[in-house]
RNA sequence: GUGGGAUUAGCUCAAUGGUAGAGCACCGCACUGUGGAUGCGGUGGUUGUGGGUUCAAAACCCAUAUCCCACCCCA
């Protein structure tokens, strides 16, 4: 008796079945064309990267959410990438002779040992666009338009950009006195006012040890109209990173809006934070809030990573889109194009009996030829289990020869959608349905 | 990593300590040249897993796994 290994999944891991990888691939498709429209180039690194490479990079708590792995023999600590930018960094550093700027992007799997909920898991797919080798504001601004781009053509309507940035942050907590130690309590603290408030806020910086007198200062602050970008220079007259980064924010906005970005979705908000400590300039993310699944797409400016890996550092801007996530909401709201179909099959040669046989054989070589998707069917059954499996497969069309036809090299196409039946000469057949297809 | 909820047929869910059920799906027949309609019949469960309590456990207790929710963080 053979004993049988209970079939499991890790947490967090999951088998994406055909009829899911057609919307995936959908999905995948619109964003690399986008991106290769926008003029960026494919690349691809291996899963797997010295872990030297990627600790201290992301701060402490991403660390602890990393995959270790090693060889057999143990010679070299590894680690699953836990995002496709330190890779990138580590990629432009060691490949020096590339063209700048460089404009690349990734679509590949990364992994998080979070514990898993709806929109999130320990494998999921990035899709990265990133520009090496320039510090202008229009480089920022053109990987916004191409994230609004990118959500227009999916189908997103209702979606919000919020934009912030690095420098403004530090600069609000140099303007309120927060010793440089307690600037992550402070990020944490100012990143949660959506969710609990301004008098959430307050507690949560006297929580993380924040002197009172710079906790008003603080909530003075961001009380501030966020549009008004004089005011805030001038508030910032004595810190030159604020200023810096006013300015950014000032000039992100006015490219972008050149760009044709909708100003009423590019909203800038100073208690957007993100996590990752990388980001040294303008960062951004997009959130729907119906249905509620967080963020779907996020990114920033980050001059000095690549410095981590080489003396020439290089700044970078880029973005990365959360594919999961947009194919979770699409599928809620019913986002996707009726016309995706649930298999790549277009036509199922069904086979009468043992004599039609090689008539079928032919027939669906023939079609294959004129690059139509055709199955044909393998066993000795009738034509009802025949159809049964291509209406259950989603099959739009049938091709039948039985005694009949085979007399007069004809065959009947049927549209299983609407049962409609039609005679067609053998040799006519690959034209016919390539047409039908077309209007599909 | 912390806290809460869920887990019963392929799917959605019933069964409150006493014989494990329904709908849908699947297979067959009515219908051996035609799927989705209708009718009839049928297959399918060591109740997530491992222990314990009890004459008796799907149900009560403990542990564990996975999923979902919140926190944390993020795509």
């Amino acid at each position: 008796m053979a004993t049988f290994v209970e079939p499991r999944l890790p947490r967090g891991m999951r088998d994406i079945v055909p009829q899911k990888m057609i919307l995936r691939r959908y999905v995948i498709g619109v964003i690399e064309q986008v991106f290769e429209r926008f003029g960026f180039e494919p690349l691809q690194t291996p899963a797997l990267e010295l872990a030297q490479t990627l600790m201290g990079k992301y701060g402490p708590d991403a660390e602890k959410l990393m995959y270790a792995a090693r060889h057999r023999d143990g010679k070299e600590d590894l680690a699953l990438r836990y995002d496709l930018t330190v890779p990138l960094s580590r990629m432009v550093a060691m490949n020096p002779e590339l063209v700048k700027p460089f404009k690349r992007y990734q679509i590949a799997p990364v992994w998080r040992a979070e514990r898993p909920q709806k929109g999130r898991y320990r494998e999921f797919y990035q899709c990265d666009a990133d520009i090496v080798g320039t510090s202008s504001m229009l480089a920022d601004a053109e990987i916004i338009a191409m994230i609004f781009t990118i959500l227009r053509e999916l189908g997103f309507q209702e979606f919000v950009t919020k934009l912030n940035n690095r420098k403004v942050l530090g600069a609000l907590g140099e303007y309120a006195g927060v010793p440089p130690a307690l600037l992550g309590g402070l990020s944490r603290a100012l990143d949660k006012l959506d969710k609990i408030g301004r008098e959430g806020v307050r507690e949560e910086l006297r929580k993380n040890e924040i002197p009172a007198e710079s906790i008003e200062k603080i909530l003075n602050l961001i009380a501030l109209p966020v549009d008004d970008l004089a005011t805030w220079r001038e508030k910032f007259r004595a810190f030159p990173r604020g200023v810096e980064g006013i300015n950014e924010l000032e000039q992100v906005l006015q490219y972008t809006r050149a760009m044709g970005v909708n100003p009423a979705r590019l909203q800038i908000d100073l208690t957007m934070v993100r996590g990752l400590d990388y980001y040294t300039g303008p960062i951004f993310e997009t959130v729907v809030t119906e249905p509620k699944i967080g963020s779907l797409t996020g990114g920033g400016r980050y001059d000095g990573l690549i410095g981590l890996f080489s003396k020439n550092p290089l700044p970078v801007t880029g973005a990365s889109v959360g594919i999961e996530r947009i194919i979770d909401v699409m599928q809620e709201l019913k986002m996707f194009p009726d016309n995706l179909g649930k298999t790549v099959t277009q036509v199922l040669v069904t086979v009468f009996d043992a004599e039609r046989r090689a008539q079928s054989i032919a027939l669906t070589m023939n079609l294959r030829a004129a690059g139509i998707n055709a199955e044909m069917w393998y066993d000795d059954d009738g034509l009802g289990k025949q159809l049964k499996y291509a209406a259950a497969r989603g099959i739009p069309y049938a091709v039948i020869i039985g005694p009949d036809e085979a007399a007069s090299n004809v065959a009947t196409l049927r549209d299983l959608a609407t049962g409609e039946q039609q005679q067609i000469a053998q040799t006519d057949m690959a034209a016919v349905l390539q047409e039908k297809l077309r209007h599909l």
